[in-house]
DNA sequence: ACCCAGGGTTGCA
DNA sequence: TGCAACCATGGG
């Protein structure tokens, strides 16, 4: 892959195991427009991206090469090898190869830790396009603007501003019984209490532990926080379609999630994290188990 | 009218 | 420890 900078954008040449549609539609994330095929517009750390895909040619617009450095270069994990990570997941399981190849252009992003939290609070029983509509409207009321071309965007609002928000304020958003589960994860957020530096630091266990300490985080939304935001990419998030596919290709009957959470370490270990997203992502598509 | 969604908490055995 | 009712909301 060749990087560089060129009439205000920065292009990303032949790149590898990278496909814009395939990064942001498979689930891991939710403050995103499409705007024409393989173009999309996207919010992370507090930041808007227009971005757009022709074959193996990525152009992220109107940036720097600085900015690329510091933040998207990250974003998008760049810098990792997925064609390994596809081939030692098909030496462990050859059957994860249909998955795989069906969106061979997949990649985990590092995303901005409190929307990622907060979005993934949201997530829980509800649908994609749902939680989606959730998080660009608490962008929308809460969120600072940022101007493109004359058109405001509104970023997701940091801790801060959502500190004052209440409850009733929060279901006005539409986010139903989950409102006092986003006041306790902002609140504990702003105190310190649960503090993005630490988490990173301290491994899985404990940072699983300190994640299920917020209200409305149990294991399922710990997980996707560790794997999609704080780097942990051996944690295997299991839902409802995650237990399925599961279920249907290690279980002959329903299995417990946490059987399931465990083999999936024992099988995939370091790179259970990746498997999740091939499989979620095949397994939505193309309703698996039902 | 009924069921389900990238679940979690509470209550009760 | 295990299980099920319940939680808001929208879409099929």
């Amino acid at each position: 892959m060749k990087c560089f900078e060129k009439e205000g954008n920065v292009i990303l040449e032949n790149v590898e195991a990278f496909d814009i549609e395939e990064i942001l539609e498979c689930g891991q994330c939710f403050h995103f427009t499409k705007l024409s095929e393989k173009e999309y517009e996207l919010i992370n750390y507090g930041r808007y991206l227009h971005v757009s895909q022709i074959d193996k040619n990525v152009i992220l617009y109107k940036t720097d090469m600085e900015t690329y450095e510091r933040v998207w270069k990250n974003y998008f994990d760049v810098e990792r090898d997925y064609n390994d990570i596809k081939h030692k997941l098909i030496d462990i399981d050859d059957r994860l190869t249909t998955a795989i190849e069906a969106k061979p252009g997949i990649r985990i992003l590092n995303q901005d830790f409190f929307e990622t939290l907060i979005s993934f609070i949201i997530s829980q029983n509800k649908q994609i396009p749902h939680i989606k509509k959730i998080v660009h409207t608490l962008s929308d009321r809460y969120g600072s603007e940022v101007d493109v071309d004359g058109r405001i965007i509104k970023l997701f609002p940091t801790p801060e501003q959502l500190k004052d928000v209440s409850e009733d304020e929060l279901r006005e958003c539409k986010v139903g019984f989950r409102a006092p589960y986003i006041r306790d994860a902002v609140v504990k957020v702003v105190s310190g209490v649960i503090d993005e530096n630490e988490l990173r630091s301290i491994g899985a266990g404990e940072c699983m532990k300190r994640l299920m300490s917020i209200k409305g985080v149990g294991e399922k939304v710990a997980s996707c926080v560790m794997l999609f935001a704080l780097g942990y990419r051996s944690t295997f998030p299991v839902d409802v379609w995650m237990k399925r596919i599961m279920e249907y290709m290690y279980y002959d009957s329903p299995a417990k999630k946490e059987d399931i959470v465990a083999l999936a370490s024992e099988k995939y270990g370091e790179y259970a994290g990746y498997a999740q997203q091939y499989l979620f992502y095949y397994g939505r598509e193309n309703g698996i188990g039902k």
